[in-house]
DNA sequence: CTTGATTGCGCAATGG
DNA sequence: CCCATTGCGCAATCAA
């Protein structure tokens, strides 16, 4: 369930697809589209002081996406986003010596029995993938290698995604300081010039009352 | 290594700390404090269209703080955050069957060796946390648990941070597009009225000529 | 010294 | 099949 608020015409700037050049934090604050969408990165463009700032393509994580933890017991997300900290049912936590990972060791989902479902429908048979997991072998640990590399290359990405947020926030935070002060100076001109005009109208008016008088 | 941008005086807001009542994600869009500080949080403030938002804690997320992995063999945090989601050398990686949980059942850190150390200078001395752990004992279990809880916590609330981030610079965003439309408003109504006070004043310098040369 | 908080890591499940 | 994302537990480290 993706969530995404109201984020008007706040996509786009997408267009510009391009690698990211690692360390260039500061300038391109272009992140949080959607974690599985690959690399998503839009133009730079210069964060001058009065200027547009880039676009923030905000879309906000996915909202508390329904912990599995056990399966569907999941007592309504704890009241949307709660106290989910607190110390599992201990029917959900496996204590064993593996480290709580989940030690699947040659779990056959089913033992003994023939491979039937070869010639039954497809969507019976053993998943292929679970077919005697041996975590010694070298096809297991060059999965769980290629898996590690993908974890830290995600993760690194999750940071500085966060990072780039964070700074997008506050550089959103200061432009607006100023926009606002910007807003206070023209308010005030304007009122100024508002009263210049307010005189003259009246000293004209005046004018003609005596222009009037006088004739 | 904190770093932490130019916050100048984004600070405050701290004064009044108060527990975070749940599910009030729209409204306090106040976080980032240092993640160790325990529980910051600011007035809400009303976020109106045309009011200044509430300010964020902005303390950007420790910097890459030089990941662990291995020990004294960073390569300088891969160039300030690069490609460091690359293997591992394999000279830090423990391919134990544990599940690469650096198993350190029962290593003494020295084995049989009498505790000299404690004759001697108390930083040589062994951790005296580390001494025998055995991983099936009560205590150590009580431990881990414990912080299990403490690590559930600990993400919760940083997925929540996350979140508020998000949303706070998705509404700084939208209260930017405002503020520059409405700079926009007010530019234009000034040139208005500056055109028309200088049209007077060419009105009010030409009767003046005229008044001169009719004399 | 003890305890909670943070964080990097690997594992497994899951999604695309 | 692949890779990406994510929740989880573990261990190291920090911070009170």
């Amino acid at each position: 369930m993706i969530w995404r608020g109201d984020l008007t015409e706040i996509q786009r700037d997408l267009a510009g697809l391009k690698p990211m050049s690692e360390s260039r934090v500061s300038s391109v604050i272009q992140e949080w589209a959607y974690p599985g969408q690959g690399h998503n990165h839009a133009p730079s463009g210069h964060v001058g002081s009065s200027s547009q700032l880039p676009q923030i393509n905000m879309i906000p994580y996915s909202q508390s996406q329904g912990l599995v933890r056990g399966g569907a017991d999941d007592r309504m997300a704890e009241q949307m986003m709660g106290m989910s900290y607190l110390p599992y049912p201990s029917s959900c936590i496996s204590t064993s010596p593996n480290g709580g990972n989940h030690s699947n060791q040659q779990q056959n989902h089913g033992g003994a029995q023939q491979d039937f479902s070869s010639f039954l429908l497809p969507s019976l048979r053993v998943p292929a993938n679970k077919r005697s997991i041996n975590k010694d072998s070298p096809e297991y640990r060059l999965r769980r290698e290629r898996n590690n590399i993908a974890v830290r290359k995600s993760r690194d990405k999750a940071r500085r995604r966060i990072m780039l947020t964070q700074q997008k926030a506050q550089q959103l935070q200061e432009e607006n300081k100023k926009l606002q002060l910007r807003i206070g100076q023209l308010t005030q001109e304007l009122d100024t010039l508002r009263h210049i005009l307010s005189q003259r109208h009246l000293h004209a008016a005046e004018d003609g009352a005596t222009e009037e008088t006088v004739i």
